[in-house]
DNA sequence: ACAGCCATGTAACTTGTTACATGATTTT
DNA sequence: AAAATCATGTAACAAGTTACATGGCTGT
């Protein structure tokens, strides 16, 4: 829902068309959150089939398919922007599910599969701490997804701390 | 990609029927990651069409379909367990997308949309405090989905309250 | 003329998801 | 016998994703 959404927040400033709004999308975001030029027009085609967006002929030049939000597209953005993300049922984080499978499966340590993936969530951590550095401080796009990135990142390693703390502990105390 | 490998997981124990295996998921993680029974059988078609588990006609009593993981798939788990899950592209974060929408359109308060939705995840870290203090305490499992989700959480919020922060001095500093 | 980019579009697929249908067994 | 539960399954959809096809325009 997030791609949609967002594209239809750039029709909410005007009408764009398939390949600008790809452009507008991935400036700021495009190192982290490149975007498929495809995914665009099977969006937009969605978009326009729920009334959201409307093709815009008046503002049509040559080949480029001009899309212009709706009253519709307006109110959708409105309401979605309030809406908090899935709170009741949070995505299934698919490391937290390989933990737990890594902890049934008799072949495979656990402690292994953590220190692993702890190893390599540090590099990723690293390479957008790079990308922070490289980067146009006044682009406040981007430093707010590569810093969402890090304290995402961040989060993810102190669980695994604590997963493999907890995990160490259930192991030596209970089979006492 | 995670329920897909989940049962997999579960079927690496032995051979098992579709409402076995939903018990079995959501022993432990139930309470935050529910799991619809009828994706336990699309997904279990989905593994079979794929060569990952096969019918167990042998240890099938009665109406139960029971299914088996095959060499290939005991292989996929295994892979699957020691892969990094999508560093390279990291999924497009909703709440990221939403704040920066908020910035471009014109008629929202990105801080009012920002401390909202701050509103909201600390209501949801307080639930799962809940959640944990009224567990069983060596139910490893569920600690660790409960744990995963606080730090995640904390991590979100830690963010929207840097990315107030990094907005406000952007908004008065920019203008001068 | 030809290479290369701009621009749109589509077909095919993935996983996840749910509402619903169906029938067998067990309980009351 | 009716109600509840166990158990399987299917049809239909969503969103995301990508490889590929097509054609127009531009520069050499």
């Amino acid at each position: 829902m997030s791609v949609r959404h967002a594209l239809l927040a750039l029709l909410s400033e005007g009408p764009k068309y398939g390949l600008q709004l790809r452009q507008e999308f991935e400036s700021g975001t495009g190192e982290v959150w490149p975007l498929n030029v495809g995914q665009v027009y099977t969006t937009l085609q969605r978009l326009e089939r729920d009334g959201y967006v409307a093709l815009d002929d008046d503002d049509a030049r040559g080949r480029q398919a001009v899309y212009q939000i709706t009253d519709s597209g307006r109110g959708e953005l409105v309401e979605w922007l309030h809406t908090p993300p899935a709170i009741d049922s949070p995505p299934r984080d698919e490391l937290v599910i390989k933990v737990l499978v890594a902890l049934r499966v008799p072949d495979v340590d656990v402690h292994d599969v953590i220190q692993a993936h702890r190893r390599r969530l540090i590099e990723s951590m690293q390479r957008y701490t790079q990308i922070k550095a490289n980067a146009d401080e006044e682009d406040v796009e981007l430093s707010l997804v590569v810093d969402a990135q890090i304290f995402r990142l961040e989060g993810v390693v102190r669980w695994l701390d604590a997963a493999d703390v907890r995990l160490k502990l259930s192991q030596q105390g209970g089979r006492v």
